[in-house]
RNA sequence: GCCCCCAUCGUCUAGCGGCCUAGGACACCGCCCUUUCACGGCGGCGGCACGGGUUCGAAUCCCGUUGGGGGUACCA
């Protein structure tokens, strides 16, 4: 066994070169989001190496449109990587499965040099020994097939027995430098040693990760609290890795603190908050979201909550990030992505409307040269007043709509004035004669007959006109919508809801 | 049980021994602005888990307690 002392690993000096490796199980989570910008932002901050590269050894598990779905949401986000699958690389192939050969080749080396040996104890064989012993079951593996005799394997090949290959994890403490945790030590004898190939020859997780790792030159492991326990198997192996040559140097590891959900529990892939398909469909924006990722963890400075990539990029260092565990709070989340949603360039938050409204069947596959108008001009409106970008169809849905469409809203019939057919006569009049069919005019002959001349306070007054023009008790600025709609169409919704 | 991690307002955090009668953001509550709703502005509420040390001095360092989380798979 190498000591420790003497595997070189990586300084400030090292090139960094980072990776993303996700098991291609279910739908994004935003929790493994996080991990790949956290891996990504420090990858560009120190103009390093971002791997991309996907952990498929479990057929059982992995799907090909989970793998389609985490392409889709690096593409969405903006987080894109220099070598990995799609775009390939010195290290090819990038997905596990296709790596057999390559884990069949360092299984054999590990053999060889005696790193690995034959295991045959079923887990009730294990089990039944530490109750014989009194001891825990919970323990674990108990380590018992470390120096079986000739004698003893060949009674369990002759049994038929299939033997999984474990690693031998050192008599010694095993202590490493968390870069956001700093030192952590776990005592001698506390890891059991582990399986790194199944009875049926494939290789697991605990091998095939640090394997790559090695193979790609991976200098920092930034992965999720999750595998903090699971590091000191790994420093075994890699350990064993450099013995064989497979490693050149001891990576360094970080672990990322947990995304919690309500509660004191992790945020579940079946919690509905966890899935990032769902927040881009109810309308958040990448630049909102990443803003929102980011803060969960780590924090630009004291007083500045909104940032740009960019920003993240150049300001992002690893050993910044905080080691307790961050809860995902959606009104935040929310509050932040709408201010990047105000951010946003008018001319490009008016195209970012445009799938929403398809959604909701405002507007057709391309849109007409009257919806391009409405738009255009609609936009401005509901910038200033929309969190999610979902929240603009409903919002906009009367500008687009035919007068005959436009449905009233129960609670838009509520707080109206007690004399409303005299209120919404008064409007008619009032209009009727307005020529230049501005947002000032119609104010000015609005207030002049409803304010000054039936006495009513502004609030009452333009409720019954907002009411006949959109159907909604709120909308988008009343004089402006209604310059949209145009004079004909704004005097006949009027006339319609006053029957 | 054993191992490991974590601990500042409800939430995310700033703080890395004196700048802290602890700062910001979200949420919440008032007020202002106002054609609705928002946006924006102003103000309020609210926290260093507890106990020992170390020190002239501790939110900051050490130890313990308590509380929470994770691991203890032929999952990742």
């Amino acid at each position: 066994m190498t000591n420790a002392a003497a595997i070189p690993t990586v300084d400030d000096e090292t090139p960094v070169r980072v990776r993303f490796c996700p098991s291609p199980t279910g739908t994004p989570h935003v929790g493994l989001i996080r991990t790949a910008l956290f891996n990504w932002a420090y990858a560009r901050h120190t103009a390093g190496t971002m791997v991309f590269r996907i952990e498929d050894t479990d057929a059982a598990r992995d799907s090909e449109e989970s793998y389609q779905q985490l392409l889709e949401a690096m593409k969405w986000l903006g987080i894109d990587w220099d070598e990995g699958v799609e775009v390939g690389g010195p290290h090819e192939p990038y997905r596990q499965s296709q790596r057999g050969d390559i884990y069949q080749d360092v299984i054999t080396k590990l053999k060889e040099r005696g790193h690995v040996y034959e295991s045959y104890s079923t887990p009730e064989e294990v089990e039944e020994r530490h109750r014989a012993a009194g001891r825990d079951i919970k323990l674990g593996y108990d380590n018992f097939d470390r120096h079986l005799t000739p004698e003893q394997v060949a009674a369990f090949k002759a049994e038929g027995r299939e033997p999984v290959l474990r690693v031998q994890m050192p008599d010694e403490d095993i202590t490493f430098n968390d870069l956001v945790r700093g030192e952590i030590t776990f005592k001698a004898g506390s890891v059991p040693d582990f399986v790194v190939v199944r009875a049926n020859g494939k290789p697991l997780y605990t091998l095939v990760n640090p394997v790559d790792d090695a193979l790609m030159g991976i200098t920092h492991v930034l992965r999720g609290e999750d595998l903090l326990s699971s590091t000191p198997r790994q420093i075994a192996l890699y350990r064993a890795l450099v013995d064989i040559g497979v490693a050149r140097y001891m990576p360094l590891f970080g672990h990322l603190p947990y995304v919690m959900g309500e509660g004191n529990k992790k945020l579940s892939k079946r919690d509905p908050e966890s899935n990032l398909f769902l927040h881009r469909e109810r309308g958040f924006i990448r630049e909102g979201l990443l803003n929102y990722l980011s803060l969960l963890g780590w924090s630009l400075s004291a007083d500045e909550d909104i940032f740009t990539v960019d920003q993240l990029v150049e300001n992002f260092d690893i050993h910044d990030v905080l080691a307790n565990p961050a809860r995902f709070d959606l009104k935040k989340a929310e509050a932040i992505n709408g201010s990047h949603v105000r951010l946003l360039e008018p001319g490009d938050f008016k195209l970012r409307l445009v799938p929403y409204l398809q959604h909701a069947g405002l507007v057709g596959g391309v849109l007409t040269e009257r919806e391009q108008m409405i738009l255009a001009d609609a936009a401005p409106l509901v910038q200033e007043r929309i969190t999610l970008l979902g929240e603009a169809p409903e919002m906009l849905a009367f500008l687009f709509k035919n007068d005959d469409q436009i449905d009233v809203a129960q609670d838009a019939r509520k707080g109206l004035p007690e004399n409303l057919t005299e209120a919404l006569d008064a409007a008619l009049a009032a209009l009727e004669p307005v020529e230049e069919w501005t947002a000032e005019n119609i104010q000015a002959a609005l207030r002049a007959a409803l304010v000054d001349g039936l006495g009513l306070k502004p609030r009452l007054a333009f409720g019954p006109v907002r009411t006949a023009v959109s159907g909604r008790r709120i909308s988008p600025p009343l004089f402006e919508s209604m310059v949209i709609l145009g004079k004909e169409s704004s005097l006949a919704r009027l006339k319609s809801f006053r029957g």
